[in-house]
RNA sequence: CGGGGCAUAGCUCAGUUUGGUAGAGCACCUGGUUUGGGACCAGGGGGUCGCAGGUUCGAAUCCUGUUGCUCCGACCA
């Protein structure tokens, strides 16, 4: 016929048997196993020619709906000039996960781990008038980001390959569109790509901005927490998800008192020592920010503290644990902290449910010594101390839009809706003439996909202990021929003949030539895990009986030669 | 960055305690027998034992330093 043979002895797909020490998550042991990735270095991966056709048939589906929902793909430089990052202000804010280098003159570049300044930089002279509002620009790049630890093969890698899309509106009203048309076009995206997937609400981190969605397919080995309801379509990101505070029972505040409790300098130690349930006392957490001052955050005992929402309540860059010396330095004792005595300047902030609490248990930032009949809404001085929601959300607390107990589950972060508003077009003055003539900031949006991370999150969702369990649409080839053995002739004609016939009704399709024996070669689709597979034995030559197998669920079809082409692609559909 | 672990053949690992000729399985090459779920027999290639110092007649093994990888905690598509 004239096609170009895809054959698996002109593959470079090299299979292992075992993984690598050190794969632990069945997406990244699968991909090294079924020859698609090799690592170069820590979070730097080489793709080979099966994980790079998936990773081109997850950037189709995405260039589809980029277009569709009105974006222009074009492509920006990696290298990006020191300058434009210190207009905006994060040369220095983004911090060490960027990567900086030199030039020769010693002009300094960072690798780009995002690209809001260089794009807000491509627009601002040039996109002057309302009349060219609304403008989407989009790119698939790759990206650097000097990850802490990156993991996970492809799930955290530091060079990794992204989509990133650009709006640009006139008014809010206009990004709010934009940002509809990006969510929808996500929705598509992780649909078509098989996904079990949910938007949930999240915190907008150190892009800045206002209003986000993260696009969060369900696995277990996700790295988000995620809540999200049965009884609406509430979702949020843990460290998002806000809740209200709880009322306790009114109860007669009794006077405040101080006791001795030697040794007790966890909760559950305090509640067996004082016979008291853990929703009677007051857990502290100390932190420091990014200027080592000190920030204490209380909340009720069977609570933890929200970190991220901490943050945004006190305006930190960063927060980490405290030392107990900087403890000690801000008036408090380790393991018996409490609001009370505290250094007036340190961050206190209580969580709004505490203020709610009656005769609770608190340290007394003395060792071996609490106090007892804490009312903080008679005991915390209103001076100097925030209350906010500051609690991280746990299975059962009510849902934050109807009140029924919340579930939660982990989740793969793959793609993230931002609405940006004029942080950078402020910053780098991008600005366009409005109708009244008058001279406004670009309202923005950005929006980004993990395209790496889409294709392992892909394998975390369809796996089992056999390989990988490819969704059609994203397959490297949707169907591999297998002659059972191929140094029989008429088993590799009818084999060639089949490829022929499916090559020609546009079927993305390989046939494995090798002249292995068949349990090598079924061993290696399954690993691979190509959707179907067409076995062609002496079955197929002496009885016109050839074998399709459906990876996804093991069923095995028994049909002859004139049917096969037909009924595959009626099977493709449903995969 | 903090805390653990590891580094020996392409991959998985033994050998290190007690210093004395560098090993196995898988993979690879040759020949033969096999041929519907990772075959078998015979032969073969392949390692400056992460790197640099030191101790010793002699170091994969002991000492010091260093680098890389990896797992657990804080960041993120």
């Amino acid at each position: 016929m004239g096609f170009y043979l895809m054959r698996t002895t002109n593959l470079y797909a090299p299979t292992l048997r075992e993984a690598p020490a050190g794969a632990d998550i069945p997406s990244h042991k699968l991909m090294i196993r079924a020859g698609m990735i090799r690592k170069a270095a820590g979070g730097l991966y080489t793709y080979l020619p099966l994980a790079w056709r998936t990773i081109r048939k997850i950037e189709q589906i995405i260039r589809e709906e980029m277009d569709a929902a009105g974006g222009q793909e074009f492509m920006m430089p990696i290298i990006q000039p020191a300058e434009l990052w210190q207009e905006s202000g994060r040369w220095e804010r983004f911090g060490a996960e960027m990567l900086k280098v030199k030039d020769r003159h010693g002009r300094e570049f960072c690798f780009g781990p995002t690209h809001e300044e260089m794009i807000t930089d491509v627009v601002r002279n040039e996109l002057r008038s309302y009349k060219q509002l609304p403008c989407m620009l989009y790119q698939i790049q790759d990206k650097f980001r000097d990850e802490i630890r990156p993991r996970f093969g492809l799930m955290r890698s530091r060079e990794f390959i992204m989509k990133d899309l650009y709006s640009f509106d006139k008014d809010d009203a206009g990004a709010d569109i934009s940002y509809q048309k990006m969510y929808d076009a996500y929705t598509n995206i992780f649909t078509r790509c098989g996904f079990n997937f949910r938007p949930v609400e999240a915190d907008s981190g150190a892009i800045g901005g206002n209003h986000t969605h993260e696009f969060t397919v369900l696995a277990e080995n996700g790295e988000s927490d995620i809540a999200y309801c049965e009884s609406c379509d509430y979702a949020a990101n843990a460290e998002k998800a806000e809740l209200s505070p709880i009322v306790a029972d009114k109860e007669d505040m009794l006077p405040l008192e101080k006791v001795s409790t030697p040794g007790t300098n966890t909760i559950d130690l305090l509640c067996d020592f004082m016979n008291v349930s853990q929703e009677k006392t007051i857990k502290a957490v100390a932190f420091q920010n990014e200027k080592d001052e000190v920030v204490l955050a209380f909340v009720r005992g069977d609570h933890d503290v929200n970190d991220v929402k901490l943050q945004n309540a006190v305006g930190a860059l960063d927060l980490r644990m405290a030392d107990d010396d900087s403890i000690r330095a801000a008036g408090g004792e380790p393991g018996f902290m409490g609001p009370i005595g505290i250094n007036k300047g340190t961050y206190v902030v209580v969580d709004s449910t505490v203020m709610n609490m009656f005769n609770a248990v608190t340290g007394a930032n003395e060792k071996d010594v609490h106090y007892k009949n804490v009312n903080p809404s008679r005991d915390f001085s209103d001076e100097g101390i925030i209350v906010t929601d500051i609690r991280l959300i746990k299975e059962g607390d009510p849902c934050p839009h109807c009140g029924k107990p919340v579930k939660m589950t982990r989740g793969i972060e793959v793609g993230q809706v931002f609405k940006l508003g004029t942080k950078y077009s402020e910053a780098l003055h991008a600005t366009f003439l409005d109708e009244n003539g008058k001279e406004k900031p670009l309202v923005m949006g950005c929006y980004g996909i993990g395209v790496g991370r889409t294709m392992a999150a892909a394998i975390e969702q369809h796996n089992d202990k056999d390989g990988i369990i490819w969704p059609r649409a994203i397959a490297p080839f949707e169907v591999v021929v297998v002659p059972v053995n191929a140094k029989v002739p008429e088993q590799l004609e009818l084999a060639e003949q089949i490829y022929d016939g499916l090559k020609v009704k546009g079927v993305d399709v390989l046939l494995d030539d090798r002249k292995e024996r068949a349990g090598v070669k079924f061993k290696d689709a399954d690993l691979i895990g190509y959707p179907l597979r067409i076995i062609v034995g002496p079955k197929a030559i002496n009885n016109d009986d050839i074998e399709i197998k459906i990876r996804k669920s093991g069923e095995m079809i028994h049909l002859g030669k004139d049917e096969c082409i037909k009924r595959v692609q009626e099977l493709l559909k449903t995969l």
